[in-house]
DNA sequence: CGATAATACTAGGATATCCAACTATATGCC
DNA sequence: GGCATATAGTTGGATATCCTAGTATTATCG
């Protein structure tokens, strides 16, 4: 049962009544929240039948990506952005569903390598056609609103520092 | 210390090469999430000194721009799209922080009313100011992005049946 | 060479969110 | 009227995330 109105419209319509400013900014703000929420749901819901989630599968997918199929917790980290803390949940969960190993890393005995399994490839693999299936939940977005969003969010990403 | 690299556009090409689908919308699906996180940290450091988070915000401003300064718990779930044991905690902050105040709804014994207090009404104008003042953490976005994002999310949250 | 600083990871704690199940109250319908 | 159903809110449980602090190891440089 939708709502009968925009709820975001609304906060528009009331954050100028009110002069409250960075209408825009608050605007786009909350949509992007609110996008996020409905993505992971649909990612989530997509991603179960593989005992996946969306944090999980990033990790199995760069793991994939890479070329000995291992990377250093660490790093692992550093590319999805995520704090290390959370990068030793992701694991120990990938690890007790048999999708990774832990390994030590040969030369520095600080580091740890999470290393794919085979049922791990087979997993992500199976995992990424059913995104690919759902259109990563953004199938109502045309081409051009999918560039304006990369490029709008790019830009706020390389202003964080990400890159 | 930024990588030397745009992470999401290397998981791109990654997609690409290894030919798993839907790569736009993938970009854009991990974007709204690392923007979302991005947001987020900003926004909270921005309200922290006023002893809110974004969500507790969010339903002070939804309270402020009410009629009466009071709205049913249901209500407030319904407009900003969080599931009801999201608002019971978020206004149980609230109350603990003298923000807010429960009170009987004056007909319908089974709905608890959210009533805005005076102190919460003063915090609530100085937390908006502050998000003005960082311009919701967007001010590195194009007034032409704004604009475009708003589109597209909007499209999304449609399609989602949010309104 | 050896003390200090930096790095890699993990443990414990706090918070926000969702889901399933429960209680209380209100509504609908025969 | 009275019973089945729907609605409002809360409780308990699971999970993901972040932060702070701690241990172990490596790198720096005086």
């Amino acid at each position: 049962m939708p709502l009968p109105f925009d709820p975001i419209a609304e906060a528009r319509r009331n954050w100028e009544t009110h002069r409250w400013g960075a209408t825009d900014q608050m605007v786009v703000a909350t949509s992007i929240t609110r996008g996020h929420q409905i993505l992971l749901r649909r990612i989530n819901t997509a991603l179960h039948p593989f005992g996946l989630n969306f944090s999980r599968f990033e990790a199995l997918a760069l793991l994939y990506f890479s070329r000995a199929g291992a990377l250093p917790l660490g790093k692992i980290g550093d590319r999805l952005q995520v704090h290390p803390t959370s990068v030793t949940n992701t694991i120990a969960r990938l690890e007790a569903a048999g999708l990774v190993v832990r390994r030590p890393h040969p030369t520095d005995r600080r580091t740890t390598l999470a290393e794919l399994t085979d049922e791990g490839r087979q997993v992500v693999t199976g995992a990424a056609a059913a995104l690919d299936g759902i259109g990563f939940g953004l199938d109502g977005m045309s081409q051009r609103q999918l560039h304006d969003v990369d490029d709008a969010l790019a830009t706020l990403r390389r202003n964080a520092g990400d890159f």
